[in-house]
DNA sequence: TTTGAAATATGACCTTTGTCATTTTTTGAT
DNA sequence: ATCAAAAAATGACAAAGGTCATATTTCAAA
């Protein structure tokens, strides 16, 4: 992990989150009263059900955002990354936290409080409006989601999450191994499925020489044939 | 169908959408540069692929957005109602319409052009506010239909829409008889499940004497039995 | 009113996926 | 390094739900 920065001014996912268009007098604001964090991997950055005194900005690190399904299933609903803002939501509804937000890695994180976060916007239309576009984004993905899980079968959704996962956290170094480590019972949270699905598809999919296990390790071979599994249109 | 408001100032809608509120001068603004329509049953009010010049505001009337799955499959995204305003997640997002809009019935709609929207979104916190809160409860809804979708089977997830039903659109003045005429393939495609599961299932309600069937007519006849098999815990 | 198409209904069957049991492997704490 | 607990893997089986075929009904247009 990164070096805390100092400060907001200076912070390396500043033009990379929602901040990106505030104005520079907005940022101080912020800066001045933001508090930093380190969580430790499987640390509760807040819980279902708490209510939201300010949002939460990731500044190095890696988060899962998850609901708590009735019959006490976990769905994990969101990846976070560095740059990406946490509990606004709920925020932003007036609502509960109406999920859990975990590290899934020691995380390095600013908190925002209510008011602050708020005043600003009220006063940034320019962030007022990335705020729109990060809301307008996930409904998008959520919508597609919800779509794919209605429609495609697991085989197709695993893939889809493992080139997500891509996506949203990249290789290691050497360009194959995927940067995150999850548990088996987490991809099948992510895919919506059971963990014995998800162990069984994944051994296919190695045998089908896609991928390659290690442990939690999962190295994508061969991209192209994993997205043809995807079956995406889009 | 009501008559059609002269103005959005004395629009019935008013203060029951995402403009309840904008500033009076703003209000003015929109009035004058809205384009209305009737949309009758069946007809699209945009489609999926299409860039979005403007929002559309519901007057009177009922309409489904729906995704086109990748196999050509529909999902029933969201159900709108009077007051309802539809195309600003693509228009937010600067995306193309990822879902398409058709009226259930014939259906009065207030068309308001992209520059006028934005610019009072723009001008007015208040209602940038309410725009941000109407896309989290949106998301919320989504989020919370995804773990559903995950994780129940559809005996719930039907008897969870049928309530949704009668959440949005409430019941006909004999107080039992939902005010929307869905096919039954429109209900599987809102529960996201085969036609004639959705038609099997609502028989056995039908047996089990919580409902009544009479051609499109869904009268409910045990809401607290129909809340009880939908299992929901919040 | 007739009539043909579309929607609804129902049965038979099969595929997919989940569950449970058991073994093997990994991992973290001592 | 050892050991216990957790995670992963695998097989057998069951259940849920989808598909296909085929009535039956509804409904709108002629």
């Amino acid at each position: 992990m990164h070096p805390s920065p100092s400060t907001c001014q200076q912070c390396a996912q500043r033009f990379n989150s929602v901040f990106c268009k505030a104005r520079e007098e907005h940022v101080d604001v912020i800066n001045d009263k933001k508090v930093c964090n380190i969580y430790k991997k499987g640390q509760l950055l807040f819980n279902e059900g708490a209510y939201p005194f300010g949002v939460f900005c990731i500044n190095d690190g890696k988060v899962k955002l998850s609901h708590q399904g009735d019959d006490g299933k976990e769905q994990i609903i969101r990846l976070l990354k560095s740059g990406d803002v946490l509990g606004y939501r709920a925020l932003l509804s007036g609502d509960k936290y109406s999920g859990s937000a975990i590290a899934l890695e020691d995380t390095q994180v600013c908190f925002i409080p209510k008011d602050v976060f708020v005043n600003v916007l009220k006063d940034d239309a320019g962030m007022a409006f990335e705020m729109m576009k990060v809301l307008s984004d996930e409904l998008h993905r959520s919508e597609i989601k919800l779509t794919h899980l209605a429609q495609k079968p697991i085989r197709e959704r695993l893939a889809e999450t493992l080139l997500f996962i891509k996506e949203t956290y990249g290789f290691e170094a050497d360009g194959i191994t995927l940067a995150v480590k999850l548990s088996r019972e987490e991809i099948a949270n992510l895919v919506g499925t059971a963990t014995e699905s998800t162990i069984r598809l994944l051994s296919e999919f190695k045998k089908d020489g896609m991928i390659e296990l290690d442990g939690k390790k999962i190295q994508i071979l061969k991209p192209k044939q994993l997205l043809a599994t995807a079956n995406l249109q889009d």
